[in-house]
RNA sequence: UGGGUUAUAGUGUAACGGCAGCACUACAGAUUUUGAUUCUGUCUGUCUAGGUUCGAAUCCUAGUAACCCAACCA
């Protein structure tokens, strides 16, 4: 045995459960409605109920909670499977709450035959009325005690399609002066004369998600339904239906919903962001959707390592997007290729070298050496970044200046003998030479230099696009601040740089596998991408010291 | 006197009456042919007030604050 690791609340619970024999394995569910993209709040839960279920025996469903036919799509059971897929998680059984549409509709006539549903003629005006609010009681609805035989008729009817949308709801009779608002009398039913992505025409009754919820958790056997602290009152109703039912008792637990700076989790506003084009669509690299952080570049295995890291809890949270990018680098630092790109190129002429060769060069592919080296063409001319040279060096600047030796990554160390400027002082060339002792591999010329910068041949380089991406937001809490948290978005987080130069082996880049442009962060290509137009997003920056100092003044 | 949930470094999360720990962030330093990585170190915390106890983040009492609940949404 390993050191023992504290468990989390649930985890303490389901091996309570174990060791009571209360259960001899565990299930778990993982329940989204197919009306919206799933995000980084959906990872949490994802992680949660299928790595429960790694941990100890059992399985995991995943059930689509499509009880609402009007905002429901199969474009959304689609993706909601591509990305729990892509997250690296198994379902065991691929379920649907309207898959139980006739089940549902049986218990609602047994609470019917148990006088203990009824339906109720009122306006969804009167109805809310009639409800009170939180600090006062609710009054009885006028149609609450019509009898079990005239109650039965009417739902029939309703089901039948005899009655109009709104015209009628059923409702379980419970409570009008309770102190949990949703067992006043909560609608289970209502009429919805509309087309279900999977049952089509057949109903034009739906049960609400109160009424379909737990029940679906019941029929399923879940042992452990596990959802958000929102839900913590609807624990009453469900516990309430079961009993009533008489049916497999689920067991409802609840935990914090996972925020994270600088952005927005809800579905709602991430819908708004689409909408209004703020970004580009659900998948936008810059959106906190499991599909637009793949496109983006992150990896599956670094969003796991984050959801475990964070743990759960019941506590309200903002979790700091630094430990998200922490694990998307500490996974990216291993597994990238490194190569060179220049994303904002100045051209380098080394004025001792022959013109018109071409020397080739060997550079690793990167750290471990199983990912092997490859071959870079070096001449006389190259483009190297601008901010890699400063006419009047900074404090502690050990790149390229006036006079300096800076080293050209896996080739020659340098000296910057001069530079041209144009009319707007912009630097349009740099001269250097270089020390022939100094090459990558063999440097015998005894000289050390602090600087180390990357480089592409111009004769060999080859265009490309490059997006770069920063937080969507200005702000830490957008959802917290006063106003519109759409005033908040941040009108920098997209930068393109259309003409950037790098290295002739990203001609052939693959889809699939992530680059650290050295010295500059993590990319990979864009679903954009062509042959004749290479586009890479950046993923994510790497860690930059020097900024920090320039920072500091 | 509506009901419910929650309070531990800047952030996230442990400690289950017995030395408040871990990670991220920030800061300082070492190493470095990526100002990356790696390594070392530093700062910062139990919501408040009482009480019980040899001993309280933990138990008790009273407060305070935040969040959720009045959709024919989920």
């Amino acid at each position: 045995m390993s050191e023992e690791k504290s468990l989390n609340f649930l985890e303490e619970i389901i091996e309570a459960d174990l060791a009571s024999g209360k259960y001899a394995s565990i299930v778990t569910r993982f329940p989204p409605e197919p009306n919206g993209y799933l995000h980084m709040g959906h990872a949490t839960s994802i992680c949660l109920n299928f790595g429960l279920t790694k941990k100890y025996p059992g399985y995991t469903n995943l059930r689509f909670d499509d009880t609402n036919p009007v905002t429901e799509e199969t474009e959304y059971v689609d993706s909601i499977k591509a990305d729990i897929q892509w997250l690296g998680f198994e379902w065991k059984n691929e379920l649907y709450a309207s898959d139980y549409f006739p089940q549902l509709y049986e218990y609602a006539v047994q609470l019917i035959n148990k006088g203990l549903a009824y339906v109720d003629d009122s306006t969804a005006e009167e109805i809310a009325i009639l409800k009170g609010t939180p600090t006062e009681p609710g009054k009885d609805s006028p149609y609450r005690n019509r009898s079990i035989a005239e109650n039965l008729d009417l739902f029939t009817r309703m089901k039948n399609g005899e009655f109009p949308d709104g015209s009628r709801t059923l409702r379980a009779k419970i409570d009008m002066a309770h102190t949990n608002m949703l067992m006043r009398d909560p609608l289970i039913y209502r009429i919805k004369h509309a087309h279900h992505h999977r049952t089509g025409d057949t109903w034009c009754i739906y049960p609400m998600y109160d009424f379909a919820h737990g029940q679906s958790d019941s029929i399923e056997q879940i042992t452990h339904s596990i959802c958000t602290l929102e839900f913590v009152p609807h624990r009453e109703l469900y516990d309430w239906l079961i009993e009533k039912l008489e049916i497999y008792p689920s067991h409802q637990y609840e935990f914090a919903r996972r925020n994270l700076s600088y952005t927005v989790m809800s579905k709602r506003k991430l819908l708004q962001l689409v909408n209004d084009k703020h970004v580009s669509g659900w998948d936008d690299p810059r959106m906190p959707t499991i599909s637009g952080m793949r496109r983006r570049g992150y990896t599956a295995a670094s969003i796991r390592t984050f959801c475990d890291k964070i743990g759960i809890a019941k506590r309200e949270n903002l979790t700091d997007i630094s430990l998200l990018e922490f694990c998307l680098r500490e996974d990216l630092n291993h597994s990238a290729l490194r190569v060179m790109a220049v994303l904002d190129p100045v051209k380098l002429v080394i004025t001792n070298f022959p013109e018109g060769t071409t020397e080739e060069l060997t550079s690793e592919n990167g750290p471990d050496e199983s990912m092997g080296t490859r071959s870079l063409s070096f001449s006389r001319e190259l483009w190297i970044e601008r901010e890699d040279f400063m006419e009047v060096p900074a404090k502690k600047w050990f790149r390229l200046a006036p006079g300096s030796l800076v080293r050209l990554k896996s080739a020659y160390i340098v000296k910057c003998e001069g530079f041209d400027k144009d009319d707007s002082g912009q630097i349009t060339e740099i001269r250097c030479t270089y020390i022939p002792e100094s090459r990558s591999g063999n440097d015998t010329s005894g000289i050390n230099v602090k600087g180390t910068i990357h480089w592409v041949s111009v004769p060999h380089a080859i265009s490309a696009e490059i997006r770069l991406y920063d937080r969507l937001f200005k702000v830490e809490d957008p959802s917290s601040e006063e106003g519109d948290f759409k005033d908040y978005i941040n009108p920098d987080s997209l930068q393109i740089i259309p003409n950037a130069m790098v290295e002739p082996s990203l001609a052939n880049a693959t889809a699939d596998t992530r680059y650290q442009f050295i010295r500059k962060g993590y990319f990979c290509t864009d679903k954009d991408s062509t042959a004749d137009h290479l586009v890479f997003n950046r993923t994510v920056t790497l860690k930059d010291a020097w900024a920090k100092e320039t920072k500091k003044g």
